[in-house]
DNA sequence: GCTATTATTTTGATAATGGAACAATTTGAC
DNA sequence: GTCAAATTGTTCCATTATCAAAATAATAGC
């Protein structure tokens, strides 16, 4: 592999995440939900629109423990995003919904991410797209391998 | 755009990345660095092998504050990773270097990188990554357009 | 009916961070 | 040459995100 090329393709994988959360944050910031940080967004997105998941549930997805989403949950429901649903067969669980205002947000960022995947397969054909879609499920098998809580299976 | 491959690009995109830092950080527990977290591996990353930049350049390319990165300074030069040195013609600047351990562990950080983007590379030829750098390169320009701090220029 | 298990919350501690005030140094206007 | 303004880095204070472990509540197995 040429080394010019590596060498910039890891830069550009390295600084562009960074921006998506920084342009992410500051986007809220100018928009009329100033009261929310942009890993809140994401739990939103994770608590979704339909399903209702637990608590456990979400905080799985998100990789954080139970006790961070309990505290983060709270700060969504005081602010009128998120709701509490305890469901009536087993009491011990809380099911997560998202309010009308909670909604709002999840369908505002869903537009960026749609609009930020578009621009990222700006000209490309199918093909093309299915080489990006491949790097990408690589880049994921290598980190399954390098990742050492589940590394012999 | 296929709305499946949409979909499952905008999830890789989004996944993958936290998973590089989760991957990282664990890797770094079981290392002989246990005293340091992914984010001051970073730091030491950007202060670099050989340039001896300056305490408020390395702060704009980590996209913190002076403040935060002297704190950060702070704990690495304790932990025998960084050194201060001021430099004579203008003894307002702190210009910072890494010590023997700091560039041991810059070194396997660059090769974990490395690797990294052998794998996310694997059996690609030159046209097809072009493919890739074209497409991260097009979502650094949404990015720069979504920013609403440079938006017209 | 107890006991063990499961789901969530609470509590206490820590790391990362920004912003504002501050100290040291240099520059530039006069 | 001197002093005010600008620049660089640091300190201090507050906030947010986070985890681990203990506590609480509910259920399941026997």
């Amino acid at each position: 592999m040429d080394y010019g090329r590596a060498k910039r393709i890891n830069q550009l994988l390295t600084t562009v995440y960074g921006e998506v959360l920084r342009v992410e944050e500051l986007a809220l910031r100018q928009s009329q939900f100033k009261d929310i940080s942009i890993k809140e967004v994401h739990a939103i997105a994770a608590i979704s629109m339909y399903e209702h998941k637990t608590t456990s549930q979400v905080a799985r997805e998100l990789r954080i423990t139970p006790g961070t989403l309990t505290t983060m949950v709270n700060h969504l429901v005081r602010k009128d995003y998120v709701q509490r649903l305890r469901s009536d067969d087993d009491r011990r669980f809380v099911r997560l919904g998202l309010t009308r205002r909670g909604r709002l947000i999840y369908r505002a960022h869903e537009s960026f991410h749609r609009r930020m995947v578009e621009s990222f397969a700006r000209d490309m054909d199918d093909e093309q797209l299915q080489i990006i879609e491949k790097a990408l499920l690589n880049l994921q098998a290598f980190l399954e391998l390098a990742d050492p809580t589940t590394p012999n299976k």
